[in-house]
RNA sequence: GCCGCUGUGGCGGAAUCGGCAGACGCCUCAGACUUAAAAUCUGAUACCCGGAAGGGUGUACCGGUUCAAAUCCGGUCAGCGGCACCA
């Protein structure tokens, strides 16, 4: 079969009926099968795109077959920086090169023949759709969960933008690896952290990769412990976050980060150049140096002391910068004797080490990080672990100096970019009534062409006179826009509503009409995604049903991630190793449909691996098979309906047992046994056909229910073969086949025999048997017999189907 | 350091519950067809010993539970991913 100009005539086709498009007439349940929408940064399809949509596709045509009413639709994320880099580098204007992009991969995803309904198609970079990103910003912002802070930033000098926590990867730049410094800038940010115990909790009633929800919950770091303050001598009252309240009789010191707002306050007249010194190295610091463990503790006394609340001990008060500013407090209590980092810096600034915990039953070497037996510690000696913890906690509630406190590692989400290919922020600033918000009549924002965007440090858009001048909307005096960005990962925060409600342009979605569709019943796409949109997401659909725009609490009710396809010499495919393989080559050569099928047929999907070219000479032959023995079947005469034997009955059962696993198989993500099954059945086919006399009209139904279980794996070449065989409609508007159980109610099974664990040999056992009738059987076995000559039987296993096991001796 | 995952033939990978390890396919070998080759069809194909019948070994390694372990438990090693001075 020629499958390329048979994949553009059944794509016309199915075009022309829209069968693509979603039924919003149809009362079928419907079915959101989404994957994750391209990021037009080449012009062409890669091998992770057809891995990820191809396979994908076939799941959502079975579940069409099975009477689904399925949406899957496809758009583009299609702002942010590699078009613009990619201009920096080219003088291609982002805009130009992204719709261009655009073009090409909208015309190769129609060429794979998938079932994407494009009458929803969304584009990020279109105004129609960023003046909702901004609409949605400004919703966070009226609930109070945009906010613009003074903070210390992950600066990309090469990027010359700022990135969130989650776009720095060791220090790095998650783009181009080069060193993130900190800067202290002014930025917005979203109120992730408000969400963060339901993020967590919320992740327990996912059918998501038990991995990926591990990421988030890391991610997310809840850890519980308890807030104790200490009063200093000036007055002042630090309050520090431990995890090990148990060990508070132990502080000999206290620790503020360098950047803590009593730093200064708290320092001695005789202790401020040093002081001041130590916190401009500190601030000098880039992360890496700052964030390594192995790092050598640095730190300064700040001339004042503070007092333990629990025994009146007199402390000194030190700044390190091996203290976080931006976790807990921003203070710690140190207890050298049982944490290694405090044991570490009190050895080296000679502070005295009181040990308050001892291992249970066996020799304590300090410093003791364990959990252990109270000590030193008055009243409360002799108390273990966590019931430690419980009773001082309580005590110092009791004290009314604090009490257990739960802290999330996660931090707000810092949105603003200082680049120009992406969304403006809708703010305006007014030297007289502050930051103020664009009226919603107002938006969009539009991002203006005319920009240059060549990277300085600061916002392209800032240099754009007529984008930055304006009126204040409150007082209407001059006033300037916010020259920054949105990060991309808002855009992409909220598109799958969008697809729901696409052309609505008085409201980012209709309710009813996200309701409907919503939530999204199968998520595919990459895991690089767990703690980055996936987490936004999660954010923005809790942030939005909070403010009354949705009913539900998860956008992604089941979440699939597939591998990620290797070169042939099994490092990842980049230009650099010279192991690119272009999917276009193949599809060429061999089809849509066979290359779709090696996708499926040759991984483990969730795995990946190398690419192999061996593989896809090996489906394309599997579909010359088809093809074959389909023409040869069609050719039959019909009518006959005899004999049924043993040969028939075999036939019938594989064909049922075919139809039962590839349903459970595709359903599970499991393509590659799929297959194997489809395969197993044509072997079977061909071998029955091989026969002398044969039972035509079961011939013909089985090769029917084969074309049928192909249909949403090889979509063009069923169809084809379908029409071919004089079949009416379209394959992939027919039911998917069920199985006739009683076909698969064998009369006879084959049992494994084995004498004390070991396989003797195998016998065909009637299936009606009981278990004493299936020992009684294989008791008459000879190779049974001679084994069990002599000796006594002790016991006898029987699997019903499958096996039995005699114990002699 | 912490959390998680993975480890099965020459190769890609199967084996929902603990029940015949290696499905399906690739490679390789043999046979059929052919003047020949390709294609196609049929068969063999975990490893070791053996001519065969047969026997032994085997799911990274060591041990345990069980009639029975790739699967469960304990330990070790290797690889991958995530987090990491988070108190």
């Amino acid at each position: 079969m020629d499958l390329k100009s048979v994949e553009k005539k059944w794509q016309q086709r199915w075009e022309k009926a829209k069968l693509n498009n979603f039924d919003k007439r149809s009362n079928a349940p419907k079915l959101y099968v989404l994957e994750m929408f391209s990021y037009p940064s080449g012009a062409k399809l890669h091998v992770g795109h057809w891995y990820n949509y191809g396979p994908t596709d076939s799941y959502a045509r079975f579940k069409r077959m099975q009477g689904f009413n399925v949406f899957q639709p496809m758009g583009f994320d299609a702002f942010g920086l590699p078009a613009e880099n990619y201009a920096i580098k080219t003088g291609v204007h982002p805009k130009d090169s992204t719709e261009k992009n655009i073009a090409t991969m909208e015309e190769q995803l129609r060429a794979m023949g998938a079932m994407f309904d494009w009458s929803a198609e969304i584009k990020t970079c279109d105004e129609s759709y960023y003046k909702w990103t901004q609409w949605m910003f400004l919703q966070l912002y009226k609930k109070g969960l945009a906010y613009r802070k003074e903070a210390p930033v992950n600066w990309c000098p090469s990027c010359q933008t700022v990135l969130a926590n989650e776009q720095v990867i060791e220090g790095k730049c998650e783009r181009c690896s080069s060193e993130i410094v900190r800067k202290n800038l002014t930025q917005w940010f979203f109120k992730i952290t408000e969400y963060a115990e339901e993020l967590l909790s919320g992740l327990d009633g996912l059918d998501w990769p038990e991995k990926t929800k591990n990421m988030q919950r890391n991610w997310i770091g809840k850890s519980t412990g308890c807030e104790i303050e200490f009063a200093c001598e000036s007055g002042d009252k630090i309050r520090v976050y431990t995890t090990r309240c148990d060990t508070v009789f132990g502080v000999t010191y206290v620790v503020l980060a360098p950047e803590h707002p009593l730093a200064l306050k708290l320092t001695t007249p005789d202790r401020e150049a040093d002081v001041k010194a130590y916190i401009d190295y500190a601030s000098k610091a880039n992360e890496i140096e700052r964030l390594s463990a192995t790092r050598e503790k640095t730190g300064v006394f700040t001339g004042s002391y503070a007092v333990n609340p629990v025994n009146g001990r007199r402390i000194p008060i030190y700044l390190a910068d091996y203290v976080l500013a931006s976790y807990g407090t921003g203070a710690v209590m140190a207890v050298p004797a049982h944490d290694e980092r405090d044991y570490a810096f009190a050895t080296k600034y000679g502070l005295p080490v009181v040990k308050v915990i001892e291992r249970q039953g066996g020799d304590t070497v300090l410093p003791f990080t364990e959990d252990g037996i109270v000590v030193n510690s008055l009243n409360f000696d002799g108390l273990v672990g966590e019931e430690a913890r419980d009773a001082i906690s309580k005590h110092i509630s009791m004290l009314g100096k604090g009490g257990r406190k739960v802290n999330y590692r996660l931090r707000d989400w810092l949105v603003s970019r200082q680049r120009y290919w992406g969304a403006p922020i809708p703010i305006i600033h007014c030297t007289k009534c502050g930051a103020v918000p664009v009226p919603e009549k107002d938006l969009p924002v539009r991002l203006p062409y005319d920009v240059e965007f060549r990277p300085d440090g600061k916002s392209p858009l800032a240099k754009h006179e007529k984008f930055m001048h304006t009126t204040c909307p409150n007082c209407g005096g001059e006033a300037l826009r916010d020259p920054d960005t949105l990060d991309t990962f808002v855009c992409s925060s909220w598109y799958y509503l969008r697809y729901a409600d696409p052309e609505n342009d008085k409201m980012p979605f209709d309710r009813e009409a996200v309701d409907r569709m919503l939530p999204v019943d199968t998520y595919v796409g990459g895991a690089e995604h767990a703690c980055m949109h996936l987490l936004y997401a999660r954010f923005f659909t809790k942030a939005l049903r909070d403010m009354g725009y949705l009913d539900f609490d998860e956008p992604f009710r089941r979440l699939v991630h597939q591998g990620v396809i290797l070169g042939p010499d099994g490092n990842r495919m980049s230009k650099s190793h010279g192991n690119v393989v272009s999917p276009d080559d193949y599809v060429n050569e061999y089809g849509s449909d066979a290359f779709r099928l090696y996708l499926m047929f040759g991984f483990s999907y969730t795995e990946g691996g190398p690419w192999n070219d061996d593989g896809i000479k090996a489906v394309a032959r599997f579909l010359d098979r088809v093809e074959k023995i389909v023409l040869k079947v069609n050719e039959y005469h019909t009518g006959k309906t005899e004999p049924f034997g043993s040969e028939e009955k075999a036939l019938d059962y594989a064909r049922n047992f075919a139809i039962a696993r590839v349903t459970r198989d595709l359903e599970s993500f499991s393509f590659n046994t799929a297959i194997a099954r489809l395969m197993e059945l044509v072997n079977v086919i061909y071998k029955y056909d091989g026969l002398e006399t044969k039972n035509i009209t079961l011939l013909k139904e089985t090769v029917k229910d084969l074309l049928l279980l192909l249909a949403p794996c090889a979509p063009h070449f069923s169809e084809e073969l379908w029409e071919k065989t004089g079949e009416r409609g379209f394959i992939v508007e027919q039911r998917y086949p069920t199985e006739n159980a009683a076909a698969l109610v064998l009369d006879e099974k084959e049992y494994a025999v084995q004498v004390n664990s070991k396989i003797v040999t195998k016998a065909m056992i009637p299936s009606s048997y009981t278990g004493s009738e299936v020992e009684t059987f294989v008791m008459g076995l000879p190779e049974v017999v001679e084994r069990v000559a002599g000796k006594t039987v002790k016991k006898c296993v029987v699997v019903p189907g499958r096996l039995v096991n005699l114990i002699i001796g």
